[in-house]
DNA sequence: GTTTTCTGCGTACTTCATACGCAGAACGGT
DNA sequence: ACCGTTCTGCGTATGAAGTACGCAGAAAAC
């Protein structure tokens, strides 16, 4: 990897994800790196959750001070965004000889299953689109399953997003179900039917008539992990890129 | 509206949200209403952000001090759970006679533009499938687009997360985009071929290549309200749907 | 009229992020 | 080898925020 960028050229989120700073030459040798610090921090996250995740927790699963910690990051907001990039694994390989969309399709499911391993990463705050090391990865592995279907540099990228933005979303949505303790599960809606007495015919009629068609009944949306809603989007999502490619190519 | 739920069989969110707690029979009456110190604290998300709301500020806006919100609210989750469904208007009437994609193609447009007028909804913490008055009007608008489809109940409530989930994530990414002050913008990434020096061609092939054909030269992506984005994406997704419909009806 | 319930809100506690500054370690220059 | 400069670890302190607890007074029920 490259580090001749000139540091002052870049965007500081793109300085602080490419680790663009420079290293120190004089005083004792830090005990830890950066890199240590993220990964107790991502320790602390995989097991107990992002909130648990404070400047002190995260000192505690390093083995150091909490005031030690900002000489590795400038804040806790830093740090988070470094987590945001470091969390992800590396995306699969593309099978030889695959058209774009088993190539499509098998990235959604890959980087489905990274949100699913660390569901915590759908409640960082986004700061714009992916611009860090790991991140890119992800991204530019699915702009190559577009290539050579015959949409331009904008569409690629477009589609690229909708993909990304698709699962994320699903994930953001389904995630806070599946990950949640039974006990407490109890305690989120996941079939309407319970909401009879409360959505009229008038004001919800389309819900209303679902209900009382018995649309909801015990085994609707049963499907904690929200699979069949996944593959329905998925094929939808697919499918309107299939589209445009033929407009494309036309 | 109905209150002859027995608030006891439903779930602790759509009691909060659907306003089922019994109303006081003895002592001072309250200054303000629960709806009040919602409206309070939306006025402030509005003119401040998100991160302005804190009881201190909302109870300054509302003209009570912070602990006199206790009263209304049982915590400060519970006020972010009914912002997040009282900040949302109503949604549009259905053209007259419309088939079912102009009238979800409203129904998307209408729904960004919610999340445009209000960005910091986009912040709050998701806690389920909507489940609230005014999102379940939302939710009900567009499941009745579908109807007459040949859509089953589930594929019509799959359509309808994903045509929502499609346009939350997209503003969700674009928005943080569009809403900051410009000094705060050039400091987010928005132009890729500022990477140029960091992503190797070996790392990253198809963005390698983008940056060195120049595919994101000036003004790509210089649309910062993500418009043609959004119109790409849109209309995939009304494609996917359109293909889910055409099998259904085979 | 008394008892019970309710509202407004002050005080205090806890948690968390981080500014500031000190002591000692290590490197560069002389 | 010594001195000055830079750096690391971290203790102390400050400020912000959420909210538990409890008191005084208001209002309804009995």
């Amino acid at each position: 990897m490259s580090n001749d960028a000139h540091p002052h050229d870049l965007p500081a989120v793109v300085r602080l994800l490419w680790d663009l700073g420079e290293p120190s030459r004089r005083g004792p040798k830090p005990t830890f790196t950066r890199d240590d610090v993220v990964a107790a921090a991502i320790e602390v996250a995989d097991a107990e959750g992002i909130t648990a995740v404070s400047m002190g927790r995260v000192a505690a699963q390093l083995g150091s001070s909490t005031m030690a910690l900002y000489r590795y990051v400038a804040s806790k907001d830093d740090l988070l965004t470094l987590m945001s990039d470091a969390a992800f694994g590396l995306p699969p390989e593309a099978p030889a000889g695959a058209g774009w969309r088993p190539r499509a399709e098998q990235w959604a499911r890959a980087v489905r299953d990274e949100w699913t391993r660390r569901p915590w990463l759908l409640k960082l705050p986004v700061t714009g689109p992916p611009t860090g090391p790991r991140n890119l990865r992800w991204f530019d592995a699915c702009l190559a399953a577009f290539d050579g279907t015959g949409l331009d540099a904008a569409q690629r990228v477009s589609a690229t997003l909708l993909l990304s933005t698709y699962v994320r979303g699903e994930r953001h949505l389904m995630i806070d179900i599946s990950s949640r303790p039974p006990e407490e599960l109890a305690q989120t809606l996941i079939s309407y039917d319970v909401l009879a007495p409360l959505v009229s015919a008038e004001q919800y009629p389309a819900l209303a008539r679902m209900i009382a068609d018995g649309e909801f009944d015990d085994d609707f949306g049963d499907d904690a992990s929200g699979d069949d809603d996944f593959e329905f989007g998925l094929t939808a999502v697919l499918d309107g890129i299939a589209a445009a490619i033929e407009r494309a190519s036309a």
